[in-house]
DNA sequence: TTTGAAATGAGAACGGTTCTCATTATTGCA
DNA sequence: TGCAATAATGAGAACCGTTCTCATTTCAAA
């Protein structure tokens, strides 16, 4: 799932499935993901391709996560960052700076991550939820906000 | 600390070590938060008690999430939600339904949360970050939504 | 090509939250 | 107690990230 190719034909059936087309702004959008080794802010997309409007690119990231194509996480830094759907960056977690709202991707040891997962599993039963997916953030300091402060 | 005297006394020096009163107003906040058995949004708090006013709601929410003994949880839906510090309610973690953005609280077996702990420390000095906390959520439908839909 | 439907982009609108400022309450001090 | 000085309050305005509107452009199918 590294590969461009297969990034961009599961993305062109995700979009299809909801009746949606690839287009170029959608493609310069996930090529911008692509490149990315961390989530993204509006502001961070629009500077790495300027062509691109804000509203289109808004509504464009908006589709895309309908599609199941990208995740927009939320945190209490001011803008929403974005970044490729699990399916394609394999499943993550996310390291937060909040000082500076930066993002970064971990992943745990698989044994950790299995363990967790039953245990998760068996939680929401005994509430009664239906479970789609789970989301475990550390929040803290990163090495240049420790810097400069 | 589920005796309402001790939680008073704690969120009074909390208050008071940055320089802030434990007014009438921030009791009354507190007080619901205390009754509640999971995370409030602003529009519930207010329902809870119509003497108060939203934007002094919003600015003790803010003064006692800066004092340490209110958290805000931040989620995609509409409005934040506010509930007790953990340092009162004991760490735990969060179960929400996406379609309505209600929220519960849920605890890890001592076990499996201290295991995690060590792994999530050992990643955040691998990567150079302070950690402060970690936030472990999970993302479903409720029992409710489930039949409306 | 044509033609109908979808995408685009500039700017307006929306809405949750924060800010302003005149008023009210509280604290420290004589 | 009374009196400043300082902090908190609340109504409404402002803010700003995001969504919506709508006239224009692009696209897909035949």
């Amino acid at each position: 799932m590294n590969n461009k190719v297969d990034v961009d034909q599961l993305i062109a059936s995700q979009l299809q499935a909801v009746g949606q087309r690839y287009t170029s702004n959608r493609r310069r959008l996930i090529s911008i993901l692509l490149r990315s080794s961390k989530p993204l802010s509006i502001n961070q997309i629009l500077d790495m391709d300027p062509e691109l409007a804000q509203s289109s690119a808004y509504r464009n990231l908006t589709v895309l996560e309908e599609a199941g194509s990208i995740a927009r996480i939320v945190t209490s830094a001011d803008h929403a960052r974005y970044e490729l759907a699990e399916e394609i960056l394999e499943h993550h977690h996310h390291i937060i700076c909040s000082p500076c709202g930066e993002i970064l991707d971990f992943r745990l040891s698989d044994n950790i991550e299995e363990t967790l997962e039953a245990s998760l599993q068996e939680i929401a039963d005994q509430l009664g939820f239906t479970l789609d997916t789970h989301r475990l953030d550390l929040i803290g300091t990163c090495t240049l906000c420790k810097d400069n402060s």
